[in-house]
DNA sequence: CTTTACCTTTACGTTAACGTAAAGGTAAAG
DNA sequence: CTTTACCTTTACGTTAACGTAAAGGTAAAG
């Protein structure tokens, strides 16, 4: 490898602004098992993967997951499962999860497609009512 | 209208047992005034629309809403907002249910290209195991 | 050397979304 | 007339996901 490592870290407030969130949010993952940023001292020093592995938890959480499953899902982007039958499940649980984002886009079209109607009929009401205001 | 008036009713267990929840938790939902059923007596007596509202309900449930989140966007599908003021505001919270619902879409998408990718390279890494272990 | 701005741990508090149990009413079946 | 299978209300309990406060450490700035 050519040039410097830049290597990137951050403080746990860096990442509580960049992701307005408070630290106290961000030390709670790390209770959960979520995060498990290195130390200088007693002070936590983040790096590139553990910001991912939050950002991970974030759209996790947009999404209505609980944290224990954000924690599986960010365990499906590490293959340190060496072993087959673990690949084997692993691969299962993958499977399983994309299942379920199929559905939730299955329901996300069908609640844009009611509120587009909904949008419609509400501007023909708003319309119908200025036509009945106007004198 | 023409022939018989259908009048579907449910009963709570009927109702329960349909979407796979407890009698509990409809009552729950009634309680936070998300489903105000009719009533034989004590009993109460469910009708389609209430039907309609609790899969409502449970929809934005699989999407991460709460139900304060989702009775707003039960309110979203009926025009009983009469004041044009209303309307408008209406029709303006609806087009950001909307917005945030292309959101999620896009969260959705990154997540299952993700996911996608880790499958491939789980399966791959259980081919790898199954050349080594070969033997 | 004292602010200021961060960092830490510990621990109790809070809200949403129900679960669970108690105590009782009703209506059809046997 | 007693099961059985529902229904009801009231009320306390539980879990997840943090919020909040207390008490203290550190390091650079003035």
């Amino acid at each position: 490898m050519r040039g410097p490592m830049v290597m990137n870290t951050y403080s746990i407030s860096d990442l509580a602004k960049e992701f307005d969130i408070t630290t106290r949010t961000i030390r709670f993952y790390e209770d959960k098992g979520l995060l498990s940023p290195s130390r200088r001292g007693q002070t936590r020093i983040y790096s590139a993967g553990d910001r991912t592995k939050l950002k991970l938890i974030l759209r996790g959480k947009r999404l209505g997951f609980s944290l224990e499953q954000s924690g599986e899902i960010i365990k499906m982007y590490d293959p340190s499962n060496n072993n087959e039958e673990q690949l084997t499940t692993l691969c299962e649980s993958i499977r399983e999860k994309r299942e379920q984002l199929k559905h939730q886009q299955h329901d996300i079209e069908i609640m844009m497609l009611d509120l587009q109607e909904s949008e419609e009929r509400c501007l023909a009401a708003i319309h119908m009512s200025q036509l009945v205001t106007s004198n």
